[in-house]
RNA sequence: GGGGCGUUAACUCAGUUGGUAGAGUAUCUGCCUUUUAAGCAGAGAGUCGAGUGUUCGAAUCACUCACGCCCCA
């Protein structure tokens, strides 16, 4: 049966073994046969290679030879060896870094010296022994006692100029793991500034939640939904396009400061920016409005800032980013006139705005009003621009079907988004909890629906009747992870802050 | 969806006008006990992404397809 299926395998090509599969699997026989466990499960380092280095990287030759009483463990891949006859250096790596280490056959002994001669690159080794420095100082442990921890079948790709191709990258991130550094730092900062979202607002009183992602009726922003089915229940059920409408349900239920940083799916095309699976932070904090919101979002996006680069000031892709707040604040419509260079008379002439749409490449349909076409138009026309952090408000009501009007302009609702480097980081508004006017616009939503809008919202009656209940004033707003590591590490494709974005299947 | 570029040894890449498939690294053998992309000598390693066509002859030219990257929508 097993074998059914590695012939299976091989057949597809994933496992095909080339000359140098076959030259270590032999290796390892080899060594099965001398008695050594080739995947034990018993070696335990005591050290880490990073805290080894901080601790003895300022002593001196002389220092470490009158410390020799001194014994490290660590454990780690192979990731070079240079082999002498009757001595090696290799370099092994663990999580933390990769430090030197140098094997003498009169050191080991001849038998364990054999058994290191059958070991390749890629095999992970447990090794014990003093530090010491060689001719050139390289600070080094010197292998007293070693074990093979676990052997490798596959050669890693070429010491020198290590995995470059990106498909391959993507496809076996973790070989790209492996030979990369940078790729390592990249998805370090991505842990550490999920971690420094998640202290900024626990300890600002919020609680983190968990809400469907699989939902029987997709609602909280403007996308197309994947859809799926189950069995057992015998229905359609969607992935969600946000979590939005479940964590104001919370806020009605009590909850009044609630997050959650988690996968939404939309069902939409895939570029240096998107990816079908993406990870936002939503938050709603009751009793704050969106202005409340953008001062926390400034501090948010600096203490990320501060967490990966240091401070406010970094480069993205060549070009300096500013994060020192406050930040630019502009008009929706402003905007459009100032840095978009649009002619006043489109912006309140729906007829005028989509014209000037569809000259700049958007596709509309009959229902679609001015509030979507002047949306299109700042696409294309002023978001690119807004490199140093804007927040643009005053967004048209049309494409704001979850926000709460605002009091002074009944075409305008109390939103604002804010952009980085060219691009929407986060959206945030002051949330709609009039449950009659929530199901107006909802009706508003079913009638693109009908006019042949699959990103149109769906109308959602059990969140209208959670409204009846009453919902306290509420800010709410979603930031897009990906987007901000991107920034923040200075990647050009969401692609490489994903560690497994969406590939099609390797063969046809 | 449209356009451009790419796919050759395990990895990184050359490959001229269509004429027997190349290098470096890696691997194997021998020498080598302080190397730093170790060195020296030798050897082996290929479905040139897949297919069809043109041709006496195709990695090379044409067409179709697959996968990836970039740009546009």
């Amino acid at each position: 049966m097993a074998e059914q299926v590695a012939k299976q395998a091989k057949e597809k090509g994933i496992l095909e073994e080339n000359f140098l599969v076959r030259q270590r699997r032999k290796k390892a026989q080899e060594l099965k046969e001398m008695g050594v466990p080739l995947f034990p499960n018993t070696f335990r380092p005591r050290d880490e290679i990073a805290r080894i280095r901080a601790d003895y990287e300022r002593l001196d030759a002389a220092q470490l030879e009158a410390r020799q009483d001194l014994k490290f463990s660590i454990a780690g891949r192979i990731m070079a060896l240079r082999s002498f006859g009757k001595a090696a250096f290799i370099k092994v790596q663990d999580r933390t870094g990769q430090i030197q280490c140098h094997i003498q056959r009169d050191v080991v002994g001849p038998e364990q010296y054999a058994i290191f001669k059958k070991m390749d690159v890629g095999d992970f080794i447990g090794v014990t022994g003093p530090l010491f420095r060689t001719r050139t100082q390289e600070l080094t442990i010197r292998v007293e006692s070693f074990s093979l921890v676990t052997k490798s079948y596959r050669p890693l790709p070429e010491k020198f100029h290590g995995l470059t191709d990106v498909e391959r990258r993507y496809r076996q991130r973790y070989l790209d793991l492996i030979m990369n550094q940078q790729v390592r730092e990249i998805f370090r900062a991505r842990s550490k500034i999920i971690q420094t979202i998640r202290a900024f607002l626990d300890d600002r009183g919020f609680m983190e939640v968990e809400t469907p992602m699989m939902q029987i009726i997709p609602g909280g922003a403007t996308a197309r939904p994947f859809e799926t089915y189950h069995n057992a229940l015998g229905m359609k059920l969607y992935l969600r396009v946000a979590p939005e409408l479940y964590l104001k349900r919370l806020v009605v239920g009590g909850l009044e400061r609630v997050y959650e940083l988690g996968r939404n799916f939309r069902n939409e095309g895939v570029s240096v920016r998107h990816n079908p699976e993406f990870t936002m932070l939503e938050f709603y904090q009751a009793y704050a409005t969106y202005e409340d919101l953008m001062v926390l979002t400034e501090e948010l996006i600096a203490e990320c800032a501060r967490a990966v680069t240091g401070g406010l000031k970094f480069e993205y892709q060549g070009k300096e980013v500013d994060l020192t707040p406050p930040w630019q604040n502009l008009d929706f419509r402003t905007s459009l006139l100032e840095i978009g260079g649009v002619p006043p008379k489109v912006l309140f002439d729906a007829e005028e705005a989509l014209g000037l749409s569809r000259e700049l490449g958007g596709v509309h349909r009959p229902g679609d009003g001015l509030g979507k076409a002047l949306h299109k138009i700042f696409e294309v026309t002023v978001e690119p621009h807004l490199w140093q952090p804007t927040f643009i408000t005053g967004f048209p009501k049309e494409i704001s079907p979850l926000s709460r009007t605002c009091d002074h302009d009944p075409d305008v609702v109390e939103r604002f988004e804010f952009f980085i480097a060219g691009r929407e980081v986060g959206n945030g508004f002051s949330e709609l909890n009039d449950p009659d006017d929530q199901l107006e616009r909802f009706q508003a939503q079913q009638a693109q629906r009908a006019a042949g809008d699959e990103e149109a919202q769906f109308m959602d009656l059990d969140y209208v009747r959670a409204l009846e209940y009453g919902m306290p004033p509420t800010a709410g707003e979603g930031v897009g992870i990906d987007r901000l590591v991107m920034l923040l590490t200075d990647q050009p494709s969401i692609r490489e802050v994903i560690l497994f974005p969406l590939l099609r299947p390797e063969r046809g």
